[in-house]
DNA sequence: ACGCCTACCTGCTTGC
DNA sequence: TGCAAGCAGGTAGGCG
């Protein structure tokens, strides 16, 4: 699932691929996957650009092209990116293409067609104009979570300016943008903390163990390439972070920490795991919504939690 | 305004 | 063996 970790590694794999390629053509056969400008207007803002560097902002890949205009790609749950040639087969799950002039082709691959594309522009300042030409496209993310400007400090306000509860906090890319689900169950996890945890019930010590796991879970699976589960894939292959993750997808099996059985709960609709005894919600946060989540998990399901798929490095 | 919920998608897995 | 339903989750948009 490409979250901050893995869109890094996108970026940083696909930088020394396409810096200074020149877009010659552009080619779709999923007319949603064009989020901006509209589709009728899309090859004539790329086409005869040259690429001149790749970046990242939140999930997203930045691609900034020669007069100032931006591709920005958003691979989502299922996209990967690659530049074969462009005689070599393509799938049919490949819904995007941008022809380069050298031959190749960057190819947008995606099973479940939630990637998007879109092509924006620089202002004078460097900030990244969305589809109404006056509104920053990333107006409502907050700041990257290893950013230098992310002190402790800075951190702490952001938290005591929410309320809620912390999984489906991490989850809000306008408190930090990157963070997706595997993330934040691990971040959990090593700061030791429940994931109906409500944020303002946090001490000094929870912020800063929240801080430094966050930070920290994170930059060692950029250093990883990735966690490879389900679809995710890089330009250059699998990332191997998926091999240590201690709470995603460890349902049932002993928590790394403790020994005691990993526990699962459904928060937001999205799956939640952790260790029911090293992450210990307090009796002011045990609240009848959090009670009722507790005892939804562990009343028998009729189909048992698919176990996910881990991909092995080809 | 804010938090919570669902739709969007398809392939794989499970249950009957 | 076949078929239908559940499940995965980032994010936009809707609801209360």
């Amino acid at each position: 699932m490409p979250e901050l970790p893995e869109v890094e590694t996108i970026a940083r794999e696909l930088r020394p691929l396409v810096v200074d390629a020149t877009i010659t053509g552009a080619w779709w056969d999923w007319e949603r996957v064009i989020r901006h400008p509209p589709p009728e207007a899309f090859a004539e803002a790329v086409v005869g650009r040259s690429i001149l560097d790749v970046g990242r902002r939140a999930k997203w890949l930045v691609l900034d092209l020669t007069g100032g205009a931006v591709l920005a790609i958003q691979v989502k749950m299922t996209g990967q990116l690659s530049v074969p040639l462009a005689e070599e087969a393509r799938d049919k799950h490949v819904h995007f293409l941008l022809q380069l002039a050298d031959g190749r082709e960057l190819r947008l691959r995606d099973v479940r067609k939630f990637g998007r594309v879109g092509v924006y522009r620089r202002d004078e300042a460097g900030s990244i104009l969305g589809a109404d030409e006056a509104r920053e496209l990333f107006v409502e993310h907050g700041p990257e979570p290893l950013g230098d400007d992310l002190t402790l400090a800075a951190f702490r306000l952001l938290l005591r300016a929410r309320r809620g509860r912390l999984k489906p906090l991490l989850l809000d890319q306008s408190l930090l943008a990157g963070i997706g689900n595997i993330y934040a169950d691990e971040a959990l996890w090593r700061a030791r903390l429940h994931p109906l945890r409500r944020v303002t019930s946090l001490r000094r010590p929870d912020e800063r163990a929240l801080y430094r796991a966050i930070r920290g879970v994170l930059t060692e699976a950029v250093e990883r390439r990735g966690s490879s589960i389900d679809d995710y894939t890089a330009p250059e292959g699998d990332g191997e972070m998926q091999e240590h993750l201690d709470a995603y997808g460890r349902t049932g099996l002993p928590c790394p920490r403790c020994g005691r059985p990993m526990r699962r709960i459904v928060l937001g609709a999205r799956s939640t795991h952790f260790c029911s005894w090293c992450q210990r919600l307090p009796a002011d946060d045990r609240d009848a919504g959090a009670l009722a989540l507790i005892r939804a998990a562990n009343r028998p399901r009729r189909t048992a939690t698919r176990p996910r798929r881990v991909r092995r490095g080809s």
